[in-house]
RNA sequence: GGGGAGGUACCCAAGCGGCCAAAGGGGGCUGACUGUAGAUCAGCUGGCGGAAUGCCUUCGGAGGUUCGAAUCCUUCCCUCCCCA
């Protein structure tokens, strides 16, 4: 256990919390002395952490850096259900073995922010399954359906006149009876899980059980600045993302995101923070300036020191002074592949749409078609010698210079064709810049070669 | 159980026999500008395609009427409202 006082460790959780309820009957669980249990729940789809639900995990992290003991309860069988909030889809039952693989994974992806040693990991089916339909109705029994319509989206959508369904009201007493069944001294959420959370301190009181301390965590808007962070919005920052598509992220964040950001995915303190803000408002900040230290920040938090300064210096040679990245993805593409979609009209000349959506830059081949109308499609030639730094000649705009280049053939009517160098027998292309290189927009760049 | 209103592209939402691949808005993408921000402006936004007054697929599902259907008919599925 930790030599804090009670009252410092209160002082320690409190920060970077939205709410906690109560601080009392928290402290109060400290002064006990003994380890808490600390509850977090989780989605059983793969986990995939980003500085988003990190913000809570390193919260969880704290309980047990003060001697606490983490348990995670994986909602295999809420599953069945989905959380309400969102718009869900219910997802099949996992059988035995998929439980025993995914509890491993689960200690994997999480202990990348947790301590091991102090976590524990457990699925909800566990003890729902076996509940009979009698335990059910009896649960159910100590809920009204008032007390489950105020929470928001539930009420939303009865204002709406959105279907409920009977199943999703139980929702929030099953994750309710997981705080039962652990008896969980605390249990650690999003500010969006205020309402089941509460549920849990109410089911346990009803049970007679001392009820859970509630701590409540931000919700992390997500690159959009728009909704939460998620994957599966594609706004999310992934904590195993490389450091520069990292440092890339953020600094292509919103301005009004920073301050929240430093706050809640940092550990710069408090009050340089309130300063910086100060200090932007009144102007004698950039933004920018900010906005790299936030980047430096939270890819140092999950790379490094080194490997942030090293993402700051590609990304002010990529974005400030426009020149290429320092090392561009190699891909080779299948002449088979290529062949049998008839993008391959002589053994090293391939139509340009099929070869961007090959190279995943397009949807489709209109979509391609759109992006080179639209001027958004760069072309480099493969550098013979050591051309210089030279930038990607833009299409449709600089067709004539590449065909005179001999790289590119106008088929008429917006059609192009490219000429792809060899990647050579097997092997990885030879030298560095014999590729061509392919670039859509500023991030989808790549260097190409035509294989078997 | 009775009565009524609905289901249109990623989302919202017009259309109610041909000029509909389907108005408008949002979102997204590309370009200009810039700090890879925001705001603004321009273009694009089903697939195929050597840019066709071209072909294919799409308006909840399945059939049907018609030269022709998102639009009319039948039937099935789903949602909401009012009454019970």
């Amino acid at each position: 256990m930790t030599t804090l006082s009670p009252h410092q460790q209160l002082e320690q959780l409190r920060r970077g919390t939205v709410e906690i309820i109560t601080e009392s009957a928290l402290l109060e669980k400290l002064e006990q002395g003994r380890p808490l249990r600390v509850k977090l729940g989780l989605d059983p789809t793969a986990p995939d952490i980003h500085i988003g639900n990190a913000v809570v995990l390193h919260k969880l992290r704290q309980f047990q850096d003060l001697g606490h003991e983490a348990i995670l309860v994986i909602g295999d069988f809420t599953g069945l259900i989905g959380d309400p909030s969102g718009k869900s889809e219910t997802r099949p039952a996992l059988s035995p073995d998929e439980v025993q693989r995914n509890a491993a994974t689960y200690r994997d992806q999480y202990s990348l922010i947790l301590d091991p040693a102090r976590t524990r990991v457990v699925f909800n089916s566990e003890w729902l399954r076996p509940l009979t339909f009698y335990d059910v109705i009896r649960l159910a029994s100590r809920a009204t359906v008032h007390r489950l319509l105020e929470r928001d989206d539930f009420a939303k959508r009865f204002r709406e006149h959105l279907p409920i369904h009977l199943h999703e009201l139980l929702y929030p007493l099953c994750q309710a009876y997981d705080s039962v069944a652990i008896r969980a001294d605390v249990e650690l959420g999003g500010t969006d899980q205020k309402f089941n959370n509460l549920m849990g301190r109410e089911l346990q009181r009803e049970l007679g059980q001392d009820p859970q301390v509630v701590v409540l965590t931000p919700l992390l808007p997500g690159l959009d600045g728009v909704q939460k962070m998620s994957k599966s919005l594609g706004n999310a920052i992934g904590i195993t993302e490389p450091a520069g598509a990292m440092y890339g992220k953020v600094m292509s964040l919103a301005d009004s995101l920073m301050i929240p950001y430093f706050e809640y995915c940092t550990l710069v303190p408090l009050d340089e923070i309130r300063a910086m803000e100060q200090a932007l408002r009144a102007g004698d900040l950039h933004p920018r300036d900010a906005k790299q230290r936030l980047a430096n920040a939270i890819t140092a938090r999950y790379h490094g020191d080194a490997a942030a300064r090293v993402a700051a210096d590609e990304f002010t040679r990529v974005f400030r002074e426009r020149e290429l990245p320092a090392s561009v993805p190699a891909r080779v593409l299948s002449r088979d592949t290529l062949r049998s979609k008839g993008a391959l009209d002589e053994p090293n000349w391939v139509r340009l749409e099929p070869l961007l959506v090959e190279l995943g830059f397009a949807a489709s081949n209109s979509d391609a078609r759109r992006l080179i109308r639209q001027g958004g499609v760069g072309l480099q030639p493969p550098a013979h010698g050591d051309g210089g730094a030279e930038q990607p000649l833009r299409l449709p705009h600089d067709a004539s210079r590449l065909i005179s280049l001999g790289v590119l053939e106008d088929l008429g009517k917006g059609g192009f064709r490219v000429c792809v160098p060899d990647a050579g027998p097997g092997g990885p292309p030879p030298a560095e810049r014999s590729g061509l290189l392919v670039r859509v927009g500023r991030r989808q760049i790549a260097r190409v070669w035509l294989g078997a």
